[in-house]
DNA sequence: CTGGTCAAGATACCTTTGACCCTT
DNA sequence: GAAGGGTCTTTGGTATCTTGACCA
């Protein structure tokens, strides 16, 4: 600003009428006051460092100008926020974190679109927001905080000319504000005094689930959940409706709680079902339809993702409403649509579809469960007991059950009920179907076959109500892929409940359900066939299999009883490996899936039920192994017992000591189990192992090229200078020699083209760390520590995750080496991640306090940085509304009360002109030096005003 | 109609230690 | 001037899988 400097004692004239010129400062218009202390010359003079500003100080500065209220609250003010911005260092440092959190392996970094910031609200903002800020809006905030920073020049502008009491206040906040958008306008830390805590924190991925959970769940509440009521509900399409849409949203954990539930109180599950929702990716043009189409239901459900996307093809790419939302408008790259189109089953497709399996097979399950619920029922198995005569109850009751037992059992059960092909529907009640069906003694098949379970059971002998079940195809193919995308257009009921919709044509439903036995005499389950078409007498299938339809493939059969619900395909798969391939990949996830649904009961049986779980498992085995050889070459690929020569893969083996077990058009056979897979080095070094000293490579394979170098080419020398060089009596030039020996290099190469060697597991150990010793950390040929498992860390250290860790130290002299925790593809290379770093233990805690230490000291020294910007800010303000109180004490009129009245410009300017000898008018001065050695000057008026003044 | 084979195209896997510029 | 962090860009060859056409 200006360099200027009032003399006080030439300020005699005063600035009574003194035309303020653009641009300068309010202190060129007022007197310098040596009481004023540390008066900023310039804007950007630091202030003193060692300036200590309290309330007294502050309290000095308000003086006379203020009320007292209004002084006591900006001054508390200030100060609160002062202290809370020294309380909350530690939420700075959670911003900076992010580095290290980013590069977090094991799948544990949150994906870049499930990153939500949490954005400090500047201090002197009333409300204490937690906002979720996407890009946009971000971009969107950095927009306003410009147009923020131009209304704050112009309030800086207007703190020049009005410097009244009442506008105090006001310039004092915009004052503040303006330094915390310098500061985040700067990158710097945002300053949050009041919303510290959260300031930058990126939600892991569950968090943020349980986020967005409680978020659609916020609507819902307005209907107070149907489900969570005790008593039985009847079904109705309403609550059909709603569990549809929580099928739609849920996580494969919610199923099963869901499934838990809807079976504990009674409610069937519904099998219609969307396609499960997936995080949603912005890529997909779909997504883009999706919102286009349900805006508003869509906004509702996401309540953070306040961006509506639009496409329109003619529109501007970018339109900002008055309102403040924001529109996109994309324009449709056909071309790119098309290529999307022609695209076959995608990754994302492939887990789609295997979503979807999922979902309906956990809805199938609970509804299996559902139905053995109603053949537990107290009352259908008590009307059931009471038609049946007491010998059979007899006989039920001791311990030998065989097949005329269950024919008998068979045979009262037709003699008391009808079997009828349909049942004319009646309308749902919320009481137990087969009450009814008991009461009219007529049945459907399958409710025939839930009457026989609960007629066993209700004398006593424990019988399996078992189902097959196959719920939507697993395996991608291009027609289901169409599908899942059109269910993703637009959701369409897609009933693939085999019981429920039993009746369709070519299906068989009374396939679908049937009864297992225990068989005390055979000692195994038997299959009780209640339908048997071929003879009505023949109950019990010797070969299980005989029951299903082997045209119709299926995916699973399950077997509940009591609470205990168990996979028992493999006893009625025809092709255990052809079924395989319709079923979930991963069999631990059905174990997950009944662990969850069955009743932890069935751990507390007795010794017998463990004795026939061991057999039936034992038998399914059996099942698995005596499985034919496939019918086709083909057949062989993925078998899961089986396997032929040609199928071995690059990086598998076969064991030198296997056999094959037969021969498929002339091909050896061998087992799976036979096949062994390998790995080189570096990746067994990955999992953790090290190939043993001394073992040979089992297989060595051509190493994949690795990329050209693109190194500058050498510029030969310049021929003159290069002097011949004679071999064996010829003469050669040194440039002939290069070229002969990069030919030979090249050749050499070729012929030995670089192999990987590949080992096998068993060809490797547990990696064993190596021994710290006198606070050197072993390390590899880099200078890295290899840490790709936690076990991997050298004894005698720790691994550190701590930013700027090394250079610490570096100056601390202690011996450090960053760890590499896995491998990362960056410009299409392959580069280290190196995360946090590795030091001896001895030496960690010393470290960790010095880099703690270190961080505290350049946390108090950003805060006091900040600090004085902040007071020095302040200051300027005090000063000048004490210089301008001084001014107007001195030179103003006053008040009766003693304040100073009216600062308005204009106002003041009239009065000026008014009062003034020979009318009123403008000054317009001329400058004179009084003394140049001292660069005193004087502005002088013809009306005989002086003002004198130092130039600097 | 089913199942096997084959070819073409799509996808998965393996590999595995920059360079430069700007700020502090 | 040194150190450190951000940014640049997005491999490429081969094995394996999938699909659809064709044929027995």
């Amino acid at each position: 600003m200006s360099g200027r400097r009032w003399n006080r004692n030439a300020a005699e004239g005063g600035s009574r009428g003194t035309k303020r010129k653009k641009g300068q400062g309010l202190s060129l218009g007022l007197p310098a006051a040596s009481e004023i202390p540390l008066l900023p010359a310039d804007e950007n003079e630091e202030p003193d460092e060692n300036q200590e500003i309290d309330r007294d100080m502050i309290s000095s500065f308000t003086g006379s100008t203020l009320s007292k209220a209004k002084k006591n609250r900006i001054t508390n003010q200030f100060l609160t926020q002062l202290n809370q911005q020294k309380a909350d260092k530690e939420a700075k440092q959670v911003k900076r974190k992010p580095l290290i959190e980013k590069k977090q392996i094991n799948g544990e970094a949150p994906l870049p679109h499930q990153r939500r910031r949490t954005v400090p609200i500047p201090f002197l903002v009333d409300q204490e927001l937690d906002l979720q800020v996407d890009e946009e809006e971000e971009a969107d905030k950095r927009k306003r905080l410009e147009e923020n920073r131009k209304a704050d020049e112009e309030n800086a502008r207007r703190q020049r000319e009005l410097f009244n009491e009442s506008q105090m206040e006001e310039i004092v906040e915009e004052e503040v504000e303006k330094e915390v958008e310098v500061e985040e306008k700067d990158g710097a830390e945002s300053v949050s005094l009041q919303t510290v805590q959260n300031s930058f924190t990126f939600l892991d991925p569950v968090e943020n689930e349980a986020r967005k959970q409680a978020k659609r769940g916020k609507p819902k509440k307005k209907t107070p959940s149907k489900t969570t009521k005790p008593r039985k509900t009847r079904e109705t399409p309403s609550r059909r409706r709603e569990f549809e849409e929580k099928i739609k949203s849920m996580t494969e954990e919610e199923a099963i709680e869901l499934a838990k539930n809807y079976v504990d109180q009674g409610n069937e599950p519904t099998t219609k079902m969307e396609k499960p929702r997936k995080k949603r990716k912005s890529q997909g043009m779909m997504d883009e339809f999706e919102d286009e189409e349900e805006p508003v239901q869509r906004q509702a459900e996401e309540e953070w993702e306040d961006i509506q996307i639009t496409t329109n093809h003619a529109a501007a790419p970018l339109q900002v409403c008055t309102n403040g939302d924001i529109n996109i408008n994309l324009r449709r790259n056909v071309k790119e649509e098309k290529k999307v189109k022609k695209k076959g089953i995608t990754k994302e497709d492939r887990e789609d579809i295997a979503e979807l399996h999922k979902a309906h097979l956990v809805t199938l399950i609970a509804h299996v469960t559902w139905v053995n619920k109603q053949i537990d029922d107290e009352e259908v198995k008590g009307l059931m007991l009471s038609t049946v005569p007491q010998e059979l109850v007899w006989e039920g009751q001791s311990d030998l059950v065989d097949r005329s037992l269950v024919r008998s059992v068979v045979q009262h059960f037709r003699s008391q009920f009808r079997v009828v092909q349909f049942e004319k529907e009646k309308k749902p009640s919320n009481r137990n179907p087969l009450l009814r069906v008991i009461k009219r003694k007529s049945a459907t098949p399958i409710q025939a076959v839930q009457l026989v379970a609960a007629l066993f059971r209700s004398i006593g002998i424990n019988v399996r109500y078992c189902v097959a079940i196959d719920p939507v195809p697993i395996k991608a193919t291009v027609k289901t892929t169409v599908h899942i995308k059109q269910l993703k257009e637009a959701p369409i009921d897609c009933d693939f409940d085999p019981v429920a919709n039993g009746a369709t044509n070519h299906q068989d439903p009374i396939r679908k359900v049937w009864i297992e036995f225990y068989s005390t005499t055979e000692n195994r389950w038997s299959t009780l066939d209640l339908f048997n078409k071929k003879s009505a007498d023949k109950l019990v299938h010797d070969d299980p299999r005989a029951l299903i339809d082997p045209r119709r493939p299926f995916g699973y059969v399950f077997a509940i009883e009591h609470d205990y619900i168990k996979d028992i395909t493999r006893r009625y798969s025809l092709r255990w490996s052809v079924t395989k391939q319709f079923r979930v990949f991963e069999e631990r996830w059905l174990f997950h899936i009944f662990r969850r649904l069955s009743s932890k009961a069935f751990k507390n049986r007795g010794p017998e039920f463990k004795r026939r779980e061991m057999e039936d498992e034992r038998s399914l085995m059996l099942c698995e192994e005596i499985e034919e050889f496939p019918t086709s070459a083909e057949g062989f690929r993925r078998h899961p017992t089986y396997t032929l020569e040609k199928f071995i893969t690059k990086y598998q083996m076969l064991m030198p000591d296997a056999q094959p077990v037969g021969e498929f058009k002339e091909m050896a056979v061998y087992k799976r189990e036979d096949v062994k897979e390998l790995h080189s080095m570096d990746k067994w070094l990955q999992e953790g192992r090290v190939v043993k000293e001394g073992e040979e490579p089992l297989k060595k394979v051509p190493k994949k090229k690795q990329r050209e170098e693109e190194k500058p080419q050498k510029i030969p020398a310049p021929p003159q200078e290069r002097e011949l060089v004679n071999i064996n009596g010829q003469e050669f030039t040194a440039e002939e020699i290069d070229m002969a020996m990069e030919q030979a290099r090249i050749q050499n190469e070729e012929e030995s083209a670089p192999l990987t060697s590949l080992y096998g597991l068993w060809q490797t150990l547990p990696y064993e760390p190596q021994v710290a010793s006198d606070g050197v950390v072993p390390r590899n040929r880099y200078g890295n520590v290899y840490l790709f498992k936690p076990d991997m860390c050298p004894i005698g250290c720790v691994h550190i995750r701590k930013p700027g860790l090394g250079k610490i130290c570096k100056t601390l002299g202690i011996d450090y080496a960053p760890a590499m925790v896995a491998w990362e593809t960056k410009m299409g290379r392959s580069v280290p991640l190196l995360d946090g770093y590795v030091v001896c233990e001895e030496q960690s805690e010393i470290l960790v306090e010095a880099w703690e230490q270190n961080e505290q000291r350049v946390r108090e020294e950003r805060q006091k940085k900040k600090e004085k910007l902040v007071y020095g800010r302040w200051k300027r303000i005090l000063i000048k509304m004490i210089t301008r109180a001084r001014v107007d004490e001195k030179y103003g009129e006053r008040e009766d009360n003693g304040l100073i009245h009216g600062t308005n410009v204009e106002e003041k300017k009239e009065k000026t002109k008014k009062t003034k000898k020979g009318g009123p008018h403008e000054h317009e001065f001329e400058e004179v030096m009084i003394d140049g050695e001292k660069g005193v000057y004087e502005n002088r008026c013809t009306c005989g005003l002086k003002i004198r003044f130092e130039k600097l």
